[in-house]
DNA sequence: AGCACGCCGACT
DNA sequence: GTCGGCGTGCTC
């Protein structure tokens, strides 16, 4: 990579450029070009952070995109303000990769840009006001009111103020006009201030002064002159104790951190008469927020089928750049990818291994940091910023050769993968839906690969249909491993009729009578049960039994969410929540009933039912810090929890052998899917819950109740067959044209206008259609949820041919449609989402 | 996306 | 009168 950069570096200089094009992270679709100034040119590489003014006020961190000699035609360009890698940031590889994302996803590179760098990184600019030199409030033409006497009173006490501090000592809202009055008078000045966001982290050390280190006898003579103060004495022993100076008077060097040697009790001004008294010295040292921890275990060696799954992966991925492994639960993937991750790793290549977010607390981790210690970093959403930056910063510098971490891992600054490994790669979560870019991680992950002509290893238990297809159509290897480790046998299902029951009266708070047996029979046997409750489309309510209100979003045409625990309805859409109204506000009833079961119903019922059993309930309620998970795992894993009823989030990493029963709660809600994923999703979903029952020598038992249990696609799940299930599914999307054999464009047409909205979609449909491709326009639709945040919406979905150019093709055009629509008065403040490969 | 500018209604 | 709400336009 360095000498990369040498060359290009000194092509540029000598070539005397004096532009660049900065990426910068805002949602325009274009680079910006800045002057190169003369003192700055000798540090401008492709990929450098630099600092630049955009817009009035806004000082921004971009990215050095390209430089050149053509100075642009229609604007003065402002100068770059300052450089600030010595080594660039991102690599040529990261910009091909981000210029592909935005050109794939439909989304601007400065989107990609804003998701791919820690904010860390980004240097955040505050303006701040200082007095003008040149002000005399004696001779100044212009009168000051009041509050800009305030103002200036401040400035006399303090160097510099910032916006918040201002609207502070004048209690109003918007600062902005008066200050500018106050520049206008030549009273004061507005700069802006550029920090860095990343601050090391320092903590504070204690250490004997080196001569008496290095002295035994001085050492001794210290013991008498503290003789009589316990509290200096046992803190100087513990010291001796940590720190066997004795032994070793090098250790003393490095000291020991305050904190420890400051136990309960020991008060800091002991420690203080001890430095005062020239004993002790205090100094500064920055520390890793990422812990080091050693490799414990070596590899485990792998079983005959594990093995031989192994040799096939490598022997594929002699001719395959992308491997699927097909393995059940329980079948040992996690030990063929360390055998792969160490082969690698000592060939000298980086490996990245993508998990879902929510497997990424569990076991596995701490299986892979047991083999790997401190080369693998782990890079998870709940990390800080700095924390973030530190692990950037580890794969920059060579300290991380593998990193687990979650879908955003596909940005950090690798410049050699061999590997990279999506595990659970069926997971929906891979793709992100929210702010641009719109990327799911394990395409992204394939075409990460490709740049640096790694090899890639999809690993599932139930393969999402396009990975299977193209494992089929022999794009990709695939190996697969049907066997669980240790051979323990697939578990049992049972159907619950929940009509059938409800006919019969046997049906007690929403529980069938199957449901109810196959608890109390775990209980007998001193066994867990998991009892999973599917969230998506599906929301408890509030509803007036005399005049049948429910309350409503304000801003979206939705029925808020009944939260028991923290007694509010929410919007699931747009976050508004409002208290639980005593009354009915239709009709003043107080005949108020929640409808629907949620994870909290279902744990109140069964707490019913199973008085004696202990409960847990693990949802994005009880998660929502950072260790509410890990805790709740411990619980369970301890045996401290009898039944766990959980969302989504049980599936993953849960693996303790006591688990025998697992209750579906509804089970027509994982099959009324609305889309042509219905299939394979229930197929996946029952799947990976009914994968956490039973294991070695007990058979599980999964029980799943349901309206209707004559539905056929019980039927075919239940029956375990994936290539058959798979066979069939794949015969309605090719009928029908879904993926895989089209790729799905999804675009919402925004407005706050219902007319508006539904003319822009119209408009945008037309000239879709005009587009020369091979493809299908569907729509626009009315959103399936009419209204979000105040906005209407309508969908147009797009079938485009997957062979050709045809998908690039129409991209282009779309892009170019989008901004000519954006262009026309009638739709300025219409917004368009486009949305690729939507799962 | 921000942010400034400008227009308009509501209140001290 | 002026505060602050929102529509509109611009960012090298």
């Amino acid at each position: 990579m360095e000498s990369l950069f040498a060359e290009q570096d000194l092509a540029e200089t000598s070539g005397g450029n004096n532009f660049a094009d900065i990426i910068l992270p805002v949602p325009i679709p274009r680079m910006f070009t800045y002057k190169i100034p003369a003192l700055l040119r000798s540090q401008i590489q492709i990929g450098a952070r630099v600092i630049v003014q955009f817009g009035k006020k806004k000082v921004l961190t971009g990215i050095i995109g390209k430089v050149h000699n053509k100075p642009p035609q229609a604007y003065e360009a402002k100068p770059i303000l300052d450089v600030l890698d010595i080594q660039p940031s991102v690599n040529p590889l990261q910009i091909r990769f981000w210029v592909w994302m935005a050109e794939y996803y439909c989304c601007h590179i400065g989107e990609v840009m804003f998701a791919a760098l820690p904010s860390g990184l980004r240097l955040s600019s505050e303006s701040k006001i200082q007095l003008n030199p040149n002000f005399n409030p004696e001779t100044s033409k212009y009168p000051l009111d009041l509050r800009e006497e305030k103002i200036l009173e401040a400035l006399e006490n303090k160097d510099e103020l910032s916006y918040e501090d201002c609207e502070k000592i004048l209690g109003v809202k918007t600062i902005h006009p008066i200050l500018k009055s106050l520049v206008a008078k030549e009273a004061i000045l507005i700069f802006e201030r550029v920090q860095e966001k990343y601050t090391p982290k320092v903590e504070t050390r204690v250490r004997l002064v080196p001569e008496l280190a290095a002295d035994k006898n001085a050492l001794q003579a210290i013991f008498e002159t503290v003789q009589g103060k316990p509290k200096q004495e046992s803190i100087l022993l513990k010291y001796l104790r940590d720190v066997p100076v004795f032994q070793n008077p090098k250790l003393n060097e490095n000291g020991l951190d305050k904190a420890s040697l400051l136990e309960e009790g020991d008060s800091e001004s002991s420690l203080k008469t001890l430095i005062k008294n020239g004993i002790f010295e205090s100094f500064k040292h920055v520390v890793n927020r990422i812990e080091e921890e050693k490799a414990e275990r070596e590899a485990y060696d792998l079983s005959s089928t594990q093995q031989a799954a192994f040799e096939e992966i490598k022997t594929h991925f002699e001719s395959k750049q992308c491997v699927l492994l097909h393995g059940v639960t329980g079948s040992g993937k996690t030990e063929i990818y360390i055998k792969l991750i160490q082969e690698v790793l000592e060939s000298g290549s980086q490996v990245l291994m993508l998990l879902p977010e929510i497997a990424l607390t569990t076991q596995i981790v701490s299986r892979l940091r047991q083999v790997f210690g401190s080369q693998m970093g782990v890079y998870h959403s709940k990390y800080s910023d700095n924390e973030r930056v530190e692990v950037w910063n580890g794969v920059l510098s060579g300290r991380f050769s593998f990193v687990v971490g979650v879908r955003s891992s596909v940005f950090l600054p690798f410049d050699s993968l061999g590997l990279i490994i999506v595990d659970e790669e069926h997971e929906p979560s891979y793709k992100q839906f929210d702010p641009a870019p719109r990327f799911h991680a394990r395409d992204a992950a394939i075409m990460l690969a490709y740049f640096h002509q790694a090899r890639t290893l999809l690993g599932s238990a139930t393969p999402s249909f396009e990975s299977y297809y193209n494992a089929t159509q022999g794009k990709y290897g695939l190996t697969e491993l049907q066997h669980r480790f240790g051979d323990a046998s697939m578990p049992e299902y049972h159907l619950a009729n929940l009509s059938a029951d409800r006919k019969k009266n046997l049906l007690k708070l929403d529980s069938t009578r199957m449901m109810r047996e196959k608890i109390q029979a775990a209980l007998d046997r001193q066994e867990q049960v998991l009892i999973f409750q599917n969230r998506r489309g599906y929301s408890p309510y509030v509803q007036c039994e005399d005049c049948g209100w429910t309350g409503q979003c304000v801003q979206c045409d939705v029925s808020l969410t009944y939260h028991q625990f923290a007694e509010e309805l929410r919007c699931h859409y747009c976050g508004y929540k409002e208290k639980i109204p005593q009354s009915c506000p239709a009709c003043g009833s107080t005949q108020l009933t929640t409808q629907g079961i949620g994870t909290e119903r279902i744990e109140e019922s069964l707490s019913l039912l199973f008085p004696e059993a202990r409960m847990g309930r693990m949802d994005l309620d009880t998660t929502r810090n950072k260790y509410g998970y890990q805790r709740l795992l411990d619980e369970f894993g301890a045996g401290q929890i009898d039944i766990l009823v959980g969302t989504q989030m049980i599936t993953k990493g849960l693996d303790f052998g006591k688990v025998t029963v697992v209750g579906i709660w509804d089970g027509d809600r994982i099959l009324n899917f609305p889309d042509f994923r219905a299939g394979e999703r229930a197929y996946q979903q029952i799947t990976q819950v009914a994968g956490r029952a039973g294991r070695r020598d007990v058979k599980g038992q999964v029980v799943i109740q349901s309206r209707n249990p004559e539905n056929e696609l019980f039927d075919k799940v239940l029956r375990g067959d994936y290539f058959e299930f798979f066979r069939q599914e794949m015969f309605d999307r090719k009928k029908f044209y879904y993926p895989p054999y089209v790729k799905l464009v999804k675009i919402t047409t925004r407005h706050a206008d219902f007319k508006i909205a539904e003319k822009a979609a119209h408009a945008l449909h037309r000239e879709m259609a005009n587009v020369q491709a091979k493809k299908i326009v569907l729509g626009p639709e009315k959103g399936i949820i009419a209204r979000i945040k105040n906005q209407y919406q309508f969908e147009s979905m797009i079938k485009l041919d997957r062979s050709g150019n045809t998908q690039a093709v129409f991209k282009e055009q779309l892009a170019k449609i989008l901004e000519e629509l954006q262009s026309r008065p009638e739709f300025r403040s219409v917004r368009w989402v486009v949305d690729v490969d939507q799962s």
